[in-house]
RNA sequence: GCUUCCUUAGCUCAGCCGGUUAGAGCAUCUGACUGUUAAUCAGAGGGUCCCUGGUUCGAGCCCAGGAGGGAGCGCCA
């Protein structure tokens, strides 16, 4: 019978010595002299390695010729407790197979430290690191930790469209979708490019989100989330941006602004607490790397309740704030950077939810607070990325939201099949909108969004 | 899109006031070393100084334009 592959992860916490093993996977190092030979393997299940030791004895310096960084190979040997320090066992080696060559001088990841702007360049490769291993495991384990929260919670994931024939949802500049010939699309006769002739006999786009629809099935199913992939074509160029990320958009029927917050709050918690307990490893090396207040910023999420305020009483804040700001504070305009790192980083010290924004600076299917002035939204603010989730309870009254859409110029005919959930059995509601990336780029504490997905989309770069 | 900084060996970077044959560490290759931990030690090979044009007796260095990248800002998640 042939032996089973264990996983590094699976044999460094072995409590069972002196079997024989099967380990497979690339080589991060090998070094040593004409008589011991240490082979350094890594498989991706666990950012530590495993030594393989080989004696010359059984092998040539022929037969390890190509066992060399970054070779990908399968080591059988006996488990053993290691000789050495630095690590409590080892696979003294029976046999070693090299499954595939790496010339060593053109095999682009060294050993030493290399920036993260060249990994950038050669994203195909750069899971192999480190670095990048320990960040896409994290990224898995948030991304299952996600499901698992709401699916415990009673809610169901609904799938939204990613093409969709609507382009007033108001969240962003659209990417078209389109297969008509664009040397030369068929025109009417006026002119204009006849989209009737399109694939879908309109002009359609790819999402900037999936909350209209999100709302459709809490209007059916209570509590839905959304989690897919977005697209913004917004000349954005910022470590805060990407041209295509994953967003997390619960809604929830009956729920208003008060549980929207506590739902917001309960699962950014939740989260972190769920990578530190799945990814202890991964977190330590990236805090130890890369930031070392990660782990302590981590804890003091979990541990603190987040400081809720209204915009208006962030206003009076930063007003009286001794700190001089760039751009002077009033009420009516949005918040810039600079003033909710100042509430976030200095004033409170912990996130921040800011609450019912003046109406103007909002969407237009925010609820309409008694005064008229402001709406029932909510931002909830992390240290170091800003807006982390935006959110709001939703205006439910048919008559509102149709006065909302015409003062900010939103074609209501487009959207009648939004209105129709207002029209039909509506209901207080609220939802909120996560961007996973900027998630992952808070627990992992990197510091540029374009290293927390595998593979990158911002303006002037869709390599891959 | 705006502001600002950067681009020199495979990687990370020095390079003085514009001066003759452009350097270091790591990586690679060769050799040494009986258990190494980013092994160590010795030696060797390795360059379109981002591109185009200009100033100058002479440009990696100064000037103009272009390309690419970083940071900050705006838009937002």
């Amino acid at each position: 019978m042939s032996l089973k592959r264990s996983t590094v992860q699976q044999l460094l916490s072995s409590q069972e010595l002196d079997r024989e093993v099967l380990v497979k996977g690339w080589v991060r190092s090998r070094r040593g002299n004409k008589y011991v030979q240490f082979i350094i393997v890594n498989d991706g299940s666990t950012i530590h390695t495993i030594q393989a030791v080989a004696n010359a004895e059984q092998f040539s310096e022929e037969s390890l010729r190509d066992v060399g960084n970054g070779a990908c190979v399968a080591i059988r040997g006996q488990l053993v407790a290691s000789q050495g320090k630095g690590q409590a066992v080892e696979i003294q080696a029976t046999e070693v197979t090299v499954l595939g060559k790496a010339d060593a001088e053109a095999y682009p990841l060294q050993k030493k430290a290399t920036s993260l702007e060249h990994l950038r360049e050669i994203a195909h490769l750069r899971p192999r690191t480190n670095t990048f291993g320990a960040v896409l495991r994290v990224r898995h384990a948030l991304a299952f930790g996600i499901h698992k929260f709401f699916n415990d919670r009673g809610f169901y994931y609904v799938h939204t469209p990613i093409i969709t024939g609507s382009d007033a949802e108001g969240a962003g500049q659209m990417f078209r979708v389109t297969t008509l010939p664009p040397d030369n699309p068929p025109r009417t006769d006026d002119g204009a490019i006849d989209y009737s002739q399109d694939f879908f006999g309109k002009q359609t786009n790819l999402t900037v989100s999936g909350q209209l629809e999100g709302e459709l099935a809490a209007m059916a199913l209570g509590s839905i989330y959304t989690f897919g992939p977005t697209f913004r074509a917004e000349n954005s160029n910022t470590a805060r941006h990407l041209a295509e990320f994953w967003m997390i958009e619960p809604e929830v029927a009956f729920n208003e602004l008060e549980e929207n917050m506590d739902l917001a709050e309960d699962f950014l918690q939740y989260l972190v607490r769920y990578a530190l307990e799945h990814c202890p490893d991964d977190l330590q090396f990236l805090n130890d790397q890369y930031d070392k207040e990660l782990l302590t910023r981590l804890s003091f999420v979990t541990d603190n309740a987040f400081q809720r305020l209204t915009y208006t009483e962030a206003v009076e804040i930063l007003k009286s704030a001794k700190q001089k700001f760039e751009f002077p504070v009033d009420w009516g305009t949005d918040l810039q950077s600079e003033h909710e790192r100042y509430l976030v980083e200095k004033h409170f010290k912990k996130p921040v939810i800011l609450t019912n924004y003046p109406k103007e600076i909002k969407a237009f299917y925010m609820k309409l607070d008694e005064d008229g002035r402001t709406v029932r939204a909510m931002d909830v603010l992390f240290p170091g990325i800003g807006e982390i989730i935006g959110g709001s309870q939703r205006e439910e009254d048919y008559e509102k939201l149709l006065g909302r859409m015409a003062d900010m110029h939103v074609p209501a005919d487009e959207l009648s099949w939004y209105l129709d959930t207002r029209r039909f059995g509506t209901a207080p509601h609220a939802g909120f909108g996560l961007g996973f990336e900027r998630l992952v780029l808070f627990v992992t504490g990197m510091s540029n969004i374009r290293d927390v997905i595998p593979f990158p989309r911002y303006p002037k770069n869709a390599e891959f």
